[in-house]
DNA sequence: ATGGCAATTAGAATATAATTCTAGAATAAG
DNA sequence: CTTATTCTAGAATTATATTCTAATTGCCAT
């Protein structure tokens, strides 16, 4: 572990938290990440840290925040994508998927720490998951075959995102040598399928 | 917190620690669980704790196996189940999910254990899942739907199970006040069509 | 500039939780 | 009955999270 260089202070404690944070739950892990570890790796000071952060959990859910909106970015983006239903559910999946391999430690982070901080979501979060949700009613509205769903968007995020996240996080771990990307296409088609029919 | 009878030594410590350890993830989540409230809860002493189990994780990579091979049974038994490709996947799926319903306790557990117990998997869980993997190709092998898919068996489990994993978890977390069986038939002729086209 | 004020930083002190350790009790084998 | 092995207890230790008090800094009105 090599202190970072301690930095004059005032130069952007938070963000060097964050980072410090990402990288040690890349590292070793999240559960194996100490307090200490990212006051280490951060050269931020334990009083500081708490200071903006409350406590360790603070920062975790600091750090999903971040990454839920770096993502969503990304998804809302996708369905603006193509001219029809299909098209943009394709570039959501496809989209999603490259994201998740160009970014693995932040999907992985992700991953991880959703079903951890997702029931303790303060209200950033739940505002972020609103904005979604209403886009993605708005998208499926714009088009006759996805009209009907428009009133079960739950349903429509289970069959789009559900299947990438579950082939995904094996390769995340290391437990997968193949790339996901080999089931890019298949996974859209899957989507396309579920949702508007073969 | 209630102690626990004493309960004569010897009369299965390690089932009465499993059923505590669930009973405290279930009660305050998986990461408030200590290894004191565990040991209150079964009246089982520290040192007979780690006797059995090694540490914290150990209790719980126990409690994984168990739940997985649970489960295991009942994914094996639905694959029997039907005489087409279409009435074994509608069986999986609505099985998984009618399992989950039944029994939230274990779902829950399973769902927020798995990320962070796959990586450090024993052998006892890697062969439970070949296991399962196997009998997944011979089941695809026998449809000639189906055939084709028989090379992809990740594929063929992110697809069946992936979307109801991401449908169920906010409702085991209490998120979602709606039943997650109003979308048992949209689940099951998602993965319909998601594998055997329209 | 400069005194005051709030935000920030530092790190020692404390609290909480996990793990180890040593000794003793139960059980099984011979 | 004795001995070895497994199991149980709980105190002691170690690791980690959190709190607390006292500086220090940056900023702003004067």
């Amino acid at each position: 572990m090599n202190e970072a260089s301690p930095a004059r202070p005032g130069a952007g404690a938070r963000e060097r938290v964050l980072a410090a944070a990402l990288a040690c739950a890349t590292e070793s892990g999240m559960d194996a990440v100490t307090i200490d570890a990212i006051r280490a790796r951060s050269g931020v000071s334990v009083g500081s840290l708490y200071h903006h952060f409350g406590d360790k959990q603070g920062v975790f859910a600091a750090l999903f925040v971040a990454g839920v909106e770096h993502f969503g970015e990304i998804a809302m983006a996708a369905m603006a994508k193509g001219d029809s239903a299909e098209a943009g559910l394709r570039a959501l999946v496809e989209d999603y998927l490259d994201w998740i391999v160009a970014h693995p430690d932040w999907a992985r982070f992700l991953l991880a720490a959703r079903p951890r901080l997702e029931s303790a979501a303060g209200p950033v979060l739940r505002d972020a998951n609103g904005r979604y949700f209403t886009a993605l009613r708005d998208w499926l509205k714009r088009w006759p075959e996805t009209r009907h769903l428009a009133g079960r968007p739950a349903l429509v995020l289970a069959l789009v995102f559900g299947p990438v996240d579950y082939l995904v996080r094996p390769w995340l771990d290391g437990l997968m040598p193949a790339s996901p990307l080999e089931h890019r296409d298949a996974l859209a088609d899957g989507a396309v399928r579920a949702l508007l029919g073969g």
